[in-house]
RNA sequence: GGGAGCUUAGCUCAGCUGGUUAGAGCACCUGCCUUACAAGCAGGGGGUCACUGGUUCGAGUCCAGUAGUUCCCACCA
């Protein structure tokens, strides 16, 4: 018989399970070729970064179902990952290169700079691997891809080249956001507002040939030296006189013309707008509205160009010096404080600039209407639903989709301009020549695109398409995409318009939202703030399966949780009890084949009985992504119902002579504990592994094992009241004891009156043990002599202890009196309910049943208690 | 400006389609080293389920409104 050490310790549980794996049993279990395949698209973690607790989470919730699914017989898959190719790691590798070697990007140029990177990959991509199967996670990564490998490669450049000949990508120039610390140009969805304190300057602006001026108001001065004309309403009246006029710009002296437009709001600031077509998004549309010059004054690293005394300067400075020259010459009229939405990069921080500037897009309204048809009529589901919205929402107003970035690691836009005769080509394979007009003069684009645009193309891209494959048949669309809310727009929404558009069909089923695992305080955890929780060091000190029952116990889908490391102990602990109670079991074993025995006690059918219908709402909790909820009620029934109540039960039997209840004992003990086993392997793979393989087991492993499910032969709803009677009652007389500070060491004859004999009479022996009992006597009738022991009441049973030297029969008294007035006072309640006609009536008869139960049992309550009353005497 | 979430025990949170006396972990109190486990066992205290109305035989749960709070979206300079 195999033993386990002592001290559970996950460490060397995990190492060795690990090197299992390693081994490659695990992918072989049986599937169902009549189940349909099962597969999961996962988010991949960034090469650059450590595995962090997102990550940790996504891991471990696609983790779980796989296991469950595989467990199930169905064929299960990941879509592993290992990268992003996008501006993250640009950032990370550029800062390494100005920290460590004193370059930039530019100084290496674009193939040396490819070069660290792939370096880069190369020293740490498999890391990410590495720490994703310490988590536990059973993905088969020999199917791991890189974003930027061959075959997605292919796929890329397929969809824009496709696209582009639909006429659904274009360049054009247009107002983008511009990042000036990544030199870089964003989509709307890389864009975060935040709400930033600043001023609203009040600006004079003379009128031409005249002595008046108009006063403009705005947060950004700056950017005056851009303006090429004031907007205002067209209804507004204190301005309608000068809508044709022109203003002059102070400290520059431009004619600005007046025009009136909608988009002023009446009554907001002065009523009068200066316009910077190429700085803000706004005025660029009232700009093309009217006619309006596009004057660039601000370049790419945010400072000032154009020829001004500013140029040069970064623009925070330019608007402390424009705002004190307004100031000398007399036009700043004042500064109020005033709160704004400035948009920021959502990777860096910085405060991004709006620019004019030659862009490739997306067309997104032909492409957003099936992928709005496809959710909104079911065929992708959210869960939890609310999401739904949220998506729709965004597809429904979304706008075309700026997909070229300024970086240099990223998949290069296919597309080649030409020299001679200004056209584009933009082709599948590299062009040596311009497409139009055939010469060979032709540079290609330097821009790559954005990285969520390959990532978009994930279901497929990795299953080899544009290739038809095996694969791509076999597996596409997916069962499950699982990731936090905050991807929605970024990957969920580009990934379902992409596989309508490419594959003509949704890239998944379901898509699995969780929320955003916070820091103790309810902070996001950041890098700049400190309060990052590293998930290996949590794997380190309590082990991978209590990070991940941490993880995803006690917090619902779709909303925020809070990690706190105490949990992580507490769940350290709940492995220390399933380690502990297979230890026990273990050392009690001395058959060596899983299989009940012939007959069973009521204790063994009720615990088989709850075993069952834990099966069973554990298998719907899982089908509807209630994992936390599943994990939970394992949870309970391994530490209440198995180990605090089971196993205790179990003691006298496996300590007694008769051998055929010691091996009957054994065998319950050991099949409960290998279904448990196998219920929270999803959930926590190491240990389980660990154990099974330590208990008299056929097969393998317990990974490919069946998972466990309802089975009506082991439901035994009699027996299970039954025995809950018993335990009702032992629970009474441990609380009355500890009520009277009777310490367990001191035991006690317990008479038992009771007209459900038989059922006392067969738990006995256990009774005797948790009831802390020296003799146990089951009885029709309440004792000679009763009126001077302790009783403990409960609607099957009144229970007498003959301690009476050690309470108060005043107070027992006092107590059973108060005891029957609550009883009488909940029995009046329940006889109101039952006598109300509405209730009767309408409510539905089992509901009335339980009521009507209810009743007797107060009245059998009530019932003992005035037996126990007149015994002691008044 | 629009939309969504949250408000339940001292703390962090469960509570699915309305149905016994509202639960868990941690914390707290009491008693136990009962040979699987002190990383434990037994027992206990603690909640007007944010507020106000409504629907219903019955509301933490459904509806409306109010307050506080968080987040997302949106072109108010």
């Amino acid at each position: 018989m195999k033993e386990l050490p002592k001290v559970y310790d996950p460490k060397s549980v995990e190492k060795k399970i690990y090197d299992m794996w390693m081994e490659g049993k695990y992918f072989e279990g049986k599937i169902d070729p009549e189940k349909k395949p099962f597969s999961i698209v996962m988010p991949p973690p960034n090469v650059t970064g450590q595995l962090h607790m997102g990550h940790a989470l996504d891991a471990t919730l696609q983790d779980i179902l796989t296991r469950y699914k595989r467990m199930q017989g169905y064929a299960a898959l990941w879509l592993p990952g290992v990268d992003h190719a996008g501006i993250a790691t640009q950032i990370k590798v550029e800062e390494v290169l100005r920290k460590e070697e004193g370059l930039t990007r530019y100084d290496l140029g674009r193939d040396k700079f490819l070069e660290r990177v792939w370096a880069w990959k190369e020293q740490y991509g498999d890391r990410i691997v590495e720490q994703q199967k310490s988590m536990g996670v059973s993905c088969d990564w020999s199917r791991s891809r890189f974003t930027m490998d061959d075959v997605c490669a292919r796929s890329v450049r397929e969809t824009f080249c496709d696209l582009y000949e639909k006429g659904l990508i274009y360049k054009g120039s247009r107002i983008i956001n511009w990042c000036p610390n990544c030199r870089t140009a964003l989509s709307d969805a890389e864009v975060e507002y935040k709400d930033m304190p600043g001023f609203f300057w009040h600006i004079k602006y003379p009128l031409e040939d005249s002595e008046d001026f108009l006063t403009i108001a705005t947060t950004r001065p700056e950017t005056m030296l851009g303006d090429s004309g004031v907007a205002v309403h067209p209804e507004d009246e204190q301005y309608k006189h000068l809508v044709g006029k022109n203003a002059i710009l102070p400290l520059v002296g431009r004619k600005l013309p007046i025009v009136a437009d909608d988009y002023v709001e009446l009554g907001f600031g002065t009523g009068a707008v200066k316009m910077t077509p190429c700085h803000d998004p706004n005025d660029y549309e009232v700009g093309l509205r009217h006619n309006l010059e596009q004057i660039q004054v601000i370049d790419e690293g945010a400072c000032i160009m154009g020829g001004y005394k500013y140029d040069g300067m970064d623009r925070y400075e330019a608007r402390k010096a424009i705002v004190a020259d307004l100031d000398a010459q007399g036009y700043l009229v004042k500064a109020e404080p005033h709160n704004h939405n400035v948009g920021c990069c959502y990777r860096c921080g910085t405060v991004v600039e709006p620019l004019t500037s030659p862009q490739w897009f997306v067309s997104m309204k032909p492409l957003a209407k099936a992928a709005i048809e496809v959710v909104k009529d079911g065929r992708i589901k959210f869960v939890p639903e609310r999401f739904t919205k949220i998506y729709l929402n965004w597809m429904e107003n979304v706008h075309d989709w700026c997909i070229s970035r300024q970086l240099w690691w990223g998949h290069q836009i296919p597309a080649w301009y030409c020299a001679d005769c200004g056209k584009i080509t933009v082709s599948r394979e590299d062009a040596h020549e311009c497409q139009h007009c055939h010469s060979k003069n032709i540079t290609r684009d330097e821009d790559v695109l954005d990285t969520w645009f390959s990532s978009a193309l994930w279901p497929f891209s990795t299953m080899g398409w544009p290739e038809k494959t095996d694969d791509l048949n076999y597996w596409y669309p997916t069962t499950v995409m699982v990731t936090g809310y905050d991807i929605i727009f970024f990957w969920v929404a580009r990934m379902i318009f992409s596989g309508m558009e490419q594959m003509g069909d949704k890239p998944f089923g379901t898509v699995f939202i969780h929320g955003l695992v916070r820091d103790s305080q309810g902070r996001k955890m950041s890098k700049s703030l400190g309060n990052g929780i590293d998930p290996l060091e949590m794997v380190d000190s309590y082990g991978a399966d209590a990070l991940r029952f941490n993880l995803i116990t006690g917090n619902s889908p779709g909303n925020d949780m809070r990690f706190y490391i105490e949990k992580c102990e507490a769940m350290r602990n709940f492995c220390n009890k399933l380690w502990n109670a297979s230890r026990f079991v273990m050392m009690n074993l001395t058959i060596d084949k899983n299989e009940l025995p012939a007959k069973l006690e009521t204790e063994d059918k009720w615990i088989l009985s709850k075993l069952n219908t834990l099966s069973k709402e554990v298998c719907e909790n899982m089908d509807s992504f209630e994992l936390g909820v599943a994990a939970g009620k394992i949870y309970d029934f391994i530490w209440d119902s198995y180990c605090d109540w089971y196993i205790e039960l179990t003691k006298p039997r496996l300590n007694g002579d008769n051998e055929e209840a010691k091996i009957s004992a054994q065998k319950v003990l050991l099949y409960v504990l290998t279904e448990i086993l196998k219920l929270i392997h999803p959930f926590m793979p190491f240990i389980t592994e660990e154990i099974w393989q330590a208990l008299p087991h056929e097969g393998e492993a317990l990974m490919v094992e069946k998972y466990p499910e309802y089975n009506e032969a082991l439901s035994f709803p009699e027996d299970e009241q039954n025995f809950e009677m018993v335990m009702t009652a032992i629970k009474a007389v441990r609380a009355r004891r500890s009520e009277m500070n009777v310490p367990p060491s001191r035991k006690a004859h317990l008479i038992i009156a009771t007209d459900k004999q038989a059922a006392f009479e067969a738990g006995r022996s256990y009774i005797t043990k948790l009831a802390y009992a020296s003799e146990v006597s089951v009885v029709a009738e309440a004792p000679e002599g009763s009126d001077s022991m302790v009783s403990v009441i409960t609607d099957n049973a009144r229970m007498f202890m003959p301690m009476a030297d050690l309470v108060d029969l005043e107070k027992e008294r006092v107590r059973i009196q108060k005891e029957l007035e609550k009883a009488e006072k909940q029995l009046a309640g329940q006889n109101a309910k039952l006598a109300n006609e509405n209730f009767v009536s309408r409510a539905p008869e089992a509901v009335v049943n339980v009521e009507r139960e209810k009743k007797a049992k107060l009245e059998a309550l009530i019932e003992n208690l005035k037996l126990s009353l007149a015994a002691i005497g008044e």
